[in-house]
Formats: C-alpha cells, structure tokens, sequence
DNA sequence: GCTTGTGGAAATGTCAGACATTTACTAGAC
DNA sequence: GTCTAGTAAATGTCTGACATTTCCACAAGC
C-alpha cells in the first residue's frame, strides 16, 4: 500500500495523525505491513520530519504501529490495537465506513456492559447527573423530528450515554463513555433513522432515564438492554 | 512541588517519563498546578530537551498533564486521567504505594465488571483459553506455599484474570485486562498473604475455571463474584 | 477610571541539519 | 557452506535557532 490513495492534508500534526489513522483503521494496511517511512510521508504530505514524527508518535502510542530503530515501522494487528485511547475514539468517529468487525465488538461490549452501568448508575446518581440525562434526553426529543438535525440528535444520544457512564460515579467505567461516540456515529451511516424507529428509541431512553431517576437498579439494566436491542436493529447486527 | 524530591534517574524517556508519572500519581502535585519547565527538568535530571519533551508526551498522551504553549504545563485532576491507557497501568504498577482513591475504583469496576466478563468467558472459551487458564491456575497453585514466592504468584494471578478477560473473545474487553496487574499488585503490598486466605483464593479461583470450563455462565459469573469478595478483603477495602 | 493597545518576557512548539544507533543484507575470506 | 566484516537504510537523538502563544505590565486615549 503506497501513500497515493490518500487525500492530500492541511493543518498540524495532528491532522496528519488523523488521516494516517484513519487510513490504517479502514485497512489500508494489512498487519504485519511496512508503513512508509518518515522521510517518504514528509515528502508526500509537505511537511517537516518532526510533524511526521509527532504523528507517528501518536499512531504509535495507539498501538497502530510498532517501531524499530533500524528495522521501520511495521502495522499491528486489531487485537494491538487500543480501543480505550481517546483518541482512537475521535479517529474512528470520523470514519465513515468503520470495519464491520470493530463495529460489533464495540456493540458486543456494550451489550453486556451498558446494563451494569446503568445499573450502577440508578445506585450512585446525584442530582447533578439526573440534570445531565434529563437534558440529554430532552435534546434528543426535540431533535427527533426533523431528518436534517439527525447530526444532532446523534450528539444528544452520546451525551446521554456518557452521562450514564458518569453516573455511575466510576473514575474507569467513566473513562469508557469514550467508546460510545464513534459506536453511536455509525448510527448515522447504516441506519435510515426513520420516524418510528427514533420514536421507538427514544421510548427505549426515557425507561432508562426514568429507571435511574428513581434509584431502581434492575429496571434500569433490563431498560439498558432494551435500548442496546434497539441500536442492533439499526446497526444492522440483528434483524 | 519541585523536584527536589524525586530519586535521580538513569536511562532514556521512558524512564523519565516513569519517573515524573509516577510522581505524580502518588499526589506529588495537585490538580491545577503548573508543572515544571522543560529546562529545569532537563537540567535537574541532566537530559537534553529531546527526552523532557518525549517524556512529557507520554504524560500528556496519558491525560496526567495539559500543555498549552506560551502558558505552560498543567496537572489534570483524577478524572481526566486515562486509567485504561496500557502506559498508566505500567506506571501504576511500580508504584508501592497507589493512591487509595484508584485502588478502590479499580476494585470497584472489576467487581462490577469482571463477572459479566467471566459470563461471556464461559460462553465464549476455546480450547486455547483454557489451556490459558489451567496453565495460570497452575502457576498459582505451585507458588502459593512459600511466601517468597508472592511475586512469582502475583504474576500467574494477573495471567489467570487476563485469560479470562481474552477468553470472553471481545476486543474491548481483551484491552482491558492492562487494569488487572496493578490492582493486583497493590494486593502484595497490602495483603500479609497468609497462607490460609491463599488457599481460600486458590479455591475460589478454581471454582472460576471449572465454571468456564464447562461453559456454565451463571456459574461463572456467580465464582468470578467470589473472587472477588476474597480480594476486597485482602485489598482492606472491607473487613 | 476604564478601556485599549503595545511591548516584552516566558513558556511551549517547530524547524533543519548533523550525528548516533540499530538492523538487515551483502560480499568476501577461508 | 559458514562465518565475518562492511555497508546501506531506517529510526532515534542532540543541538541551536527561531516561531508562536500567552500573560502581564505599562502607558495612551477616551
């Protein structure tokens, strides 16, 4: 794979690390693949070696590449790689067609974890933290209607998750609404997001959110499960 | 806080990068302090430029500190810390005495978590996984007499929870088993491990492996809780 | 007095070039 | 054939200079 396929870049090194990192995510690369090297990127991008290095340094800490001093830099394979980080996140968001395997392994995590979390969150939830779901639902709502302002309601739809996760009142479980932004984004891509399956949805959250407003553990988990059957549907990972 | 306090070091980045992360785990600083320039860390530590900054990017990368040129570097508070980046476990784990606060939190997610996982272990489990497991299961059983052997046993402790974490065959739950050494090294450190409560461990590790091994998932789950109940106690974390 | 702008100091960010180190491969001696 | 020395090629490191951003102090003007 050559350097060629890639649309040309504007800004810093973290633009570079974007688009290298989406290009690695799409499966431009095959494990085990020499990446280009640095002098050969800063050649075809127009810019220094240290931008190149900077992002590479990024790619690397992601655990997309591995390098060697000597040797190059070689592509790791998906279980290398590390999902958790942040910035992984923020690169797979913008992907737009995001590997189908990584996309059910994010939804199968979230089957079986969201419920607990939840669970979690009717019990540790304060005032603040039924403020932020409330409000995350109520952006929801309001953005249900319209096929335009679907963006939106995707942004509501994260917020509404993160902010079970923050209810849970967990510093790791917390760490993890990370994840629920590029799961909740390709949303948008595979599904049609008609009226009645949204209307369907939001019915899903409000049992959820409700569940949590009264501090009722099982509810909310049975409620969770409820909404994440409804995201397989849109996925496209069940019928 | 200067650093003044800190050991000297010997080595490259990755050892000053240990050397600061772990400083500051252990609270040397307070959320909203500016950290010190790169001048006068290279200077107290008697390292170029380069490595301050390499070293001040894992940090960064890790969510520790927050850089802005002109102002300077900032310490992030506890909640924006990347608990789950394989870097901070690796700091973490060196460190003797962790920061209660994220001994119990991470305590806190396993025991939510680690159940589930060993839920969908059991539904999931290959030949290889168990092989995994009993290899693990084994190391423990051999080193859990001689308390001189605590490290090694520590060590197939961690394998026997990361194998479970992999055997569950989800990418997300698989990067997540980074978590389980240093949680489970904080148990050396405040634990006598007597003999008595390693064989109660040992036991109920055992009834953890037969579950998965007969892909029995309530019992899995039901074992993995037990577990853990037997680590909070040796964690101090209840009585 | 209050705002506004202007300058400088101080910090991180970036660049360019040379050099160091590691690795893999190749050619030659025996 | 096998071992060895040498060479090329890649990443890693160092250094010094410069760019950029931010904050602060101070003064001009309304």
């Amino acid at each position: 794979m050559t350097l060629d396929a890639l649309p040309p870049h504007q800004g810093g090194a973290e633009q570079l690390a974007r688009l290298l990192a989406q290009a690695l995510l799409a499966g431009h690369w095959q494990p085990g693949d020499v990446f280009p090297r640095e002098l050969d990127i800063g050649k075809h991008f127009a810019v220094s070696r240290n931008q190149v290095r900077n992002a590479l340094t990024s790619l690397t800490a992601a655990g997309l590449l591995e390098r060697t001093a000597g040797r190059g830099t070689l592509v790791r394979e998906v279980g290398d790689w590390h999902l958790l980080d942040p910035l992984m996140s923020e690169w797979m968001t913008g992907l737009v067609n995001l590997d189908p395997q990584l996309v059910r392994a994010i939804y199968a995590f979230r089957f079986s974890a969201e419920p607990v979390v939840a669970g979690l969150a009717a019990q540790a939830a304060q005032a603040e933290d039924i403020e932020r779901l409330e409000s995350a639902y109520a952006g929801m709502e309001s953005s249900a209607g319209s096929v335009e302002a679907r963006a939106e309601h995707a942004e509501y739809d994260v917020a509404f998750h993160d902010a079970t996760y923050r209810a849970s009142h967990n510093l790791v479980w917390r760490q993890m609404g990370h994840l629920l932004r590029p799961s909740i984004m390709a949303l948008i891509h595979r599904s049609q997001h008609r009226t009645d399956t949204l209307d369907d949805s939001l019915a899903r959250h409000r049992q959820v959110l409700d569940a949590i407003r009264s501090h009722d553990a099982s509810a909310a988990e049975t409620a969770a499960r409820e909404v994440l059957r409804r995201t397989a549907i849109d996925l496209g990972i069940v019928s």
